[in-house]
DNA sequence: CCTGTTATGTAGTGGTCGATACATAATTAG
DNA sequence: CTAATTATGTATCGACCACTACATAACAGG
């Protein structure tokens, strides 16, 4: 019983990962709505059925090419983020991890979370509804794990967790957006600088 | 001498000034792609023939109505910066100021000028541009003020005016995806006590 | 071989996009 | 009045949108 059963019919003629892939780019360069599925079906080599026999509608394939992006690009923040040894150094890690991948020179500017689908007409609401939870959801990881490091001892106590998280995710979706008006990694690199400039105030000063 | 001359021809059934700020409001919900002409026209009461009459072009709407977003919405953030004693007071009250524009229940959340048009279209790239300027115009105002403080002695020397605009524009960038996402004027105010916090870092610790 | 199943390529579907042609209405100039 | 000029409403324009009907191709099981 191990795999799964061979499939029937005439097989796929295409890889599908790398089809997802390509989608990704065009998404993430040209947001969701600037996406038109001409686009996609070029850059994944493929015709229209194929897209809708294999993904099922465009909403569905950004929702995989959402879902693509945060595991590969997001992986080296995540790895970053769990060797830091402490709160201070877990949060300037997350910065300077995603603006290394916001200056890829290889790939779009920013982030694709962020910019993809921040307006648009109210028949895609839907998608730029889900791009809102999944930012809601890093600034609730992000304040998951101070919290970690508050139980450790790696964050003073009486530390605003919350707050940091809010502060710090604002910083960083900022950042998309001087990303894509053609910040270099230097220059982000600065307004990171910056960022950890606050860390003393808002982890002592929190009222 | 006084007035222009008599306009011939059947004079304009629609207030001019009206229908753009209608049109503003129209952009700023929906974004420049994301607004389609129907929508417009829908908005400001007019046929299609009376808009490009009127202002040319779709792109040329928006242009105007970006103009008139920051002459009537930015009004407040300039008198807050002009009134303020020194840098430190004029950066705190840009923020405040955004912020109470960003989340007044009256209007879309967040800035225009940042959600309107982030990606999109090769087609549309030009307006893309056009708010990727503006922001960076917003920026080297913030650092043209900052300046002047310095010149004035209302800003320590040695600050680097620079680092200083830059991260206090990122951090107002991020503000607007913020009150987007939902998040009250409260929760933006406590986004800015934190970027506060990071004042005497930076003005101080700057190498 | 034949049947069933899935994928593919061609060629569209109705709908909406931004933008206009055209006839008519409303005004000024003379 | 007539002529010139500008605005408006109706009714579109071709292009593109997301999506699919349909015939055919390529496989598995029998």
């Amino acid at each position: 019983m191990a795999g799964r059963a061979a499939p029937r019919g005439r097989p796929r003629g295409f890889d599908r990962d790398a089809a997802l892939r390509a989608a990704m780019e065009v998404f993430w360069r040209r947001g969701y709505e600037g996406a038109s599925v001409s686009d996609l079906t070029q850059a994944m080599g493929i015709n229209a059925p194929s897209l809708y026999a294999a993904f099922g509608c465009k909403e569905a394939l950004f929702r995989e090419a959402v879902r693509l992006y945060q595991e590969s690009e997001g992986a080296g923040a995540r790895r970053a983020m769990d060797e830091a040894p402490d709160a201070r150094a877990m949060v300037e890690a997350m910065l300077r991890a995603n603006i290394r991948s916001y200056t890829d020179p290889a790939k779009p500017p920013g982030c694709m979370v962020v910019l993809a689908a921040m307006l648009g007409t109210p028949e895609n609401a839907k998608v730029c509804g889900f791009l809102t939870g999944m930012r809601k959801a890093s600034v609730a990881d992000l304040k998951k794990r101070l919290d970690r490091h508050g139980a450790r001892g790696t964050l003073p106590r009486g530390a605003d967790t919350a707050a940091l998280a809010q502060f710090y995710a604002t910083v960083l979706q900022g950042l998309s957006i001087q990303a894509r008006d053609g910040a270099s990694r230097r220059t982000l690199d600065r307004i990171a600088d910056g960022a950890m400039a606050a860390w003393d105030g808002l982890v002592g000063g929190t009222r």
